[in-house]
RNA sequence: GGCCCGUUCGUCUAUCGGCUAGGACGCCAGGUUUUCAUCCUGGUAAGAGGGGUUCGAUUCCCCUACGGGCUACCA
């Protein structure tokens, strides 16, 4: 019988989670959802020190802000919590427990000091430290190795502060299978007594993920790929507490756009794009994020899928759902892709034409308190007018500003372009034609004051270019007949004999 | 330094031994729009280098170079 899948997306909670994270959840998510099975979040807050309260809360708003929610969780109890590391010490104290009986793990009570002269000394000599099989016994490192189990148990209950390290066989090559890379082969040799469990009484990283995981029934670990290094060590915890390991898929790392090296929480504001979901702001820092910024969930999520995956086919344009159907965690790509602001952009523009006129009305009048007092209907028809034109959505005010209010100056150089001699004694005929006008819509205004251009005589161009500097204020915008309709016939007069005067 | 992973247009990528190397973003040009943008059409541009294996290598193997990750009582 085949496990049920279950996978987790665990980040710690040391500040906002940042877009690489969401593309990890995003495939743990995908993977899940293909094969019906079940996505959880685990909050890895096993690290006291770069603890960030307000983290966690943020990390569940961003998941559920990009529609891609866990079933399991914080504050979504499923059969395995709790679902904070911090809440689950004594399970962890178990199972060192259990692993130091069986001697895979040893009591050491070297200091950072230590460790750190340690380490300078081989580098002196041109060598590296590994705190294993090499030196665990030999030189100066104090352990439960070295020492009686009498002397050990003394310096325990005296309190002295002491670690648990995972006692790493010697001479064992592991071998590894991974859903992304394939076959890796590790050395145990090189490989070092890691510290599972810390002198302040929680586990590290390591122990705690894979008793969690265990505990879990997680039948697949799919994480980025700066974890491909412990995999040997998560294999061989698993192989020592007797227990089956997971499946194992790392994904490749998202890098910078531009320059070396994986994109950072920092690149954000240095490179003029957000890195965060959302917002985030604490004491001493604020972070711009995709919501606030303009960008929509499914942009973000088709782009995010296709940083390092892609059906195989020539489409590229995937609702949730597709993405779901085609995903296929074999299909990943090895190597780390480049970031591309550009794209993400395409992507937006992309979806906010396929936004309802509706909702883009209602973002816009969320932004622009003054419009709430406006008729919606009004709104959403300027919306469906403009929305061709953004690519983000704060955009949307400045594309379509002058369907609200006459404009309060004009551009320098379309006045140029658009005002000649006999503008002015154009202007005052179109007005009294629009007077007359039918203005029923766009079209019956457009063949009335075609029909008196063509009888005039002169060119569109010397009717058009001014009528829209009226308008608008500038060469720019939507067909000029679409906004004197909308804006009516007697705003459009205003605003051309507004023009009339400032010429 | 050590260990691990990777390497196709500027960027994201297709190709699972037969290639005139395909698509997308970007960029450039033309068209539509009597504006600007959108949109449409076209163009630009790639297999890191060297050895093998093979009738044939972008594809398989090795070496070098380059890039990335890890190397904490951080995850």
């Amino acid at each position: 019988m085949k496990k049920p899948v279950r996978v987790r997306f665990a980040p710690s909670p040391t500040g906002p989670l940042h877009i690489g994270g969401v593309r990890t959840a995003l495939f743990n998510y995908l993977f899940a959802k293909k094969y019906n099975g079940t996505f959880v979040l685990r909050i890895e807050d096993t690290d006291q020190n770069r603890y960030v309260p307000q983290a966690e809360k943020y990390i569940i708003d961003a998941l559920n802000w990009c529609a891609i929610p866990f079933d399991e969780g914080p504050g979504k109890d499923g059969d395995y919590g709790p679902y904070r590391q911090s809440e689950r010490k004594n399970i962890y104290k178990k199972y060192i427990n259990t692993l130091l009986e069986n001697d895979k793990a040893y009591y050491a009570f070297d200091s950072t000091d230590d460790l750190a002269l340690e380490r300078k000394k081989h580098e002196e000599k041109g060598k590296t430290f590994i705190y294993n099989w090499h030196n665990r016994t030999k030189g100066r490192l104090v352990n439960s190795l070295v020492l009686s189990k009498e002397e050990t148990k003394k310096r325990i209950e005296s309190g002295a502060p002491y670690v648990v390290r995972f006692l790493m066989p010697e001479g064992h090559t592991i071998a590894l299978n991974d859903m992304v890379r394939g076959k890796i082969s590790i050395d145990s040799n090189i490989l070092d007594d890691k510290i599972l469990f810390k002198s302040d009484g929680m586990p590290t990283y390591h122990l705690a993920n894979i008793v969690d995981d265990h505990l879990m029934e997680i039948s697949h670990v799919i994480r980025g790929e700066e974890w491909l290094p412990s995999l040997a060590l998560h294999q061989m915890l698993y192989e020592a507490f007797g227990w089956d390991a997971p499946q194992f898929a790392h994904l490749p790392l998202i890098l910078k756009p531009t320059g070396k090296g994986k994109l950072s929480k920092r690149d954000g504001d240095k490179l003029g794009f957000p890195v965060f979901p959302l917002e985030w702001k604490d004491e001493n820092t604020k972070a711009q994020g995709y919501k606030e910024s303009g960008y929509l969930p499914n942009a973000i999520i088709n782009f995010l899928a296709f940083l390092g995956w892609n059906p195989g086919t020539e489409q590229e344009l995937f609702s949730l759902d597709e993405l779901v159907r085609f995903f296929d965690i074999n299909q990943v790509n090895k190597s780390g892709a480049r970031f591309d602001p550009e794209k993400i952009k395409w992507y937006n523009h992309h979806y906010i034409q396929q936004t309802t006129n509706e909702e883009l009305a209602e973002k816009l009048i969320n932004e622009k308190s003054e419009l709430t007092a406006l008729d919606r209907g009004y709104v959403e028809l300027v919306v469906g007018l403009i929305k061709e034109r953004a690519e983000l959505v704060p955009e949307l005010w400045a594309l379509g500003k002058y369907f609200f209010e006459a404009p309060k100056g004009y551009d320098e150089k379309s006045l140029n372009k658009a005002l000649k001699d006999d503008t002015k004694d154009l202007l005052r005929e179109l007005v009294l034609v629009l007077e007359k006008a039918n203005d029923e819509s766009a079209t019956t205004l457009k063949a009335s004051v075609s029909e008196w251009i063509k009888s005039k005589g002169v060119g569109f161009g010397k009717v058009m270019m001014p009528l829209r500097v009226a308008l608008v204020g500038s060469l720019q915008g939507v067909d000029v007949f679409d906004i004197v309709f909308c804006i009516g016939k007697e705003e459009a007069i205003r605003r051309i004999n507004t023009l009339i005067q400032h010429h």
